[in-house]
DNA sequence: TGCAGATTGTGCGTATATCGCACATATGTG
DNA sequence: CACATATGTGCGATATACGCACAATCTGCA
């Protein structure tokens, strides 16, 4: 058809495997045509070909779902890019140091897709997320960060076709408004949002690089503390000077 | 060709996909043909829809590398096994009270597949190996934990086909020492390696569930310490214990 | 500088693998 | 029990992927 450079029953199978997105862990056939917008016939013999290649597993009946191998993609990446020894150990001394779990984060399509996250023991906020997973943009200081650093022309598309994922009362609904938060972390070189995505969570993100942010959450105590503010952003401008050195990423 | 059911084209862009090993972060067109054993042509008609659907970037000349977007597909096999919200903080408290990071690992053709790595500050010994990272299946305890928790023709195949890879003077050659290391692990339910990877580190693994093991690995001291041998395997029993209550994997 | 070997870009005819409809069967829902 | 939805699969038509072949480009070495 389109391109003679494009294989796309590639494309579509692609698009089958994407299918599997996290939010349902076993997914049917007829589900997994609709989510990939495919004919049924088709979506079915490229699910045999990911159950053929070890991808995805049928549980018997009309269930499948992915296998740990799809891993070795990410493994891929991360290992290339060596951000099981360069990025993570950063990550985990400086989230010990600040008491909270430190994220890394890059734009990926309409979404924040993390990078790498420290995990830190006792910690209060247990986010749940991890890599891979991905976040709002628009309700995220992870994400207004990241829109920021693009050039404008493409954090105004983002901003006016990214969807409105807000869940709390104070989420911020209008998109004139998040232009203006994202234009303040532009000049600041750092985002702050109270409240946008959980109710009474504070999160902290500034740049490490041109393509990553880092990001950390709390507990958002009685009234703003600009204490905990100053000393959750030191902390995030310490880890990333510290990554840039490293260069990763 | 063969099955009408299998699509050759999706099977052969998941080869080209997987090329891309970790081993090197940029591969040229003429190194993923040689590693998907496909022609040129076809591989690089692959490539260039995979660089369409934003998976892989080329570098503006004979480039290419991976995006941050194929760790989607991991998060698509991670959310669906809630391993970031049932797995990661058991494995976070208990590495923090052994004062050792302990991974969560399962079987993958041959190699031993990590899915999950609490991360530790101030730990000794380093890993670099993170999510989605494979280890040796013959010279790690938690490969040889996962063999002997295998079927015994299947691990009798696995035992004769897997690549020997140890890297020590230590190290086993011979699959039928090997054989016995695996016979005694299924026996005990739990597995021992010194030496046999990196020189001086003695690994430790139990089962945890019927598809994966946990372990963790610390620095050798002077003589064999049974008190420290005793104090890891403890500390992944009872890690093992609790994520088998929780379901998850 | 110049040559040889390797790598890359791509056009094109042909064989065939893929598409997607359509029908039959199975499942499950009120 | 009937209706809605999901699944398995055969098949003809055709879009599509294959892979050779040639040209252009790069790389290293003498």
């Amino acid at each position: 058809m389109q391109n003679r450079n494009i294989a796309s029953t590639f494309a579509k199978g692609l698009a089958v495997l994407g299918a599997f997105d996290g939010s349902a862990p076993v997914l049917s056939l007829a589900e997994i045509a609709r989510r990939s917008s495919l004919d049924r016939a088709v979506a079915r013999r490229l699910v045999l070909t990911l159950v053929d290649q070890g991808f995805v597993q049928s549980d018997g009946a009309r269930g499948y779902r992915l296998t740990p191998r799809v891993l070795r993609f990410a493994g891929g990446y991360l290992g290339g890019r060596q951000v099981g020894r360069l990025v993570q150990p950063v990550l985990d001394r400086h989230a010990a140091r600040v008491g909270a779990p430190i994220s890394m984060a890059v734009l990926d399509g309409h979404d924040v897709l993390l990078l790498a996250q420290s995990t830190l023991q006792n910690s209060v906020v247990t986010f749940g997320f991890t890599l891979g997973s991905t976040l709002p943009l628009l309700h995220t200081s992870l994400g207004r960060m990241l829109l920021a650093m693009r050039p404008s022309e493409i954090a105004a598309e983002l901003l006016a076709t990214a969807p409105l994922q807000g869940r709390t009362p104070e989420a911020l609904t209008d998109r004139r408004l998040i232009r203006a938060e994202v234009d303040q972390a532009r000049s600041a070189g750092l985002c702050i949002a109270r409240a946008q995505l959980e109710a009474g969570i504070t999160g902290y993100a500034v740049p490490t690089g041109p393509e990553a942010v880092i990001g950390l959450s709390r507990a958002q105590g009685l009234g703003h503390d600009a204490q905990d503010d100053q000393a959750a952003i030191k902390a995030l401008q310490l880890c990333a000077a510290e990554l840039i050195q490293t260069g990763a990423v």
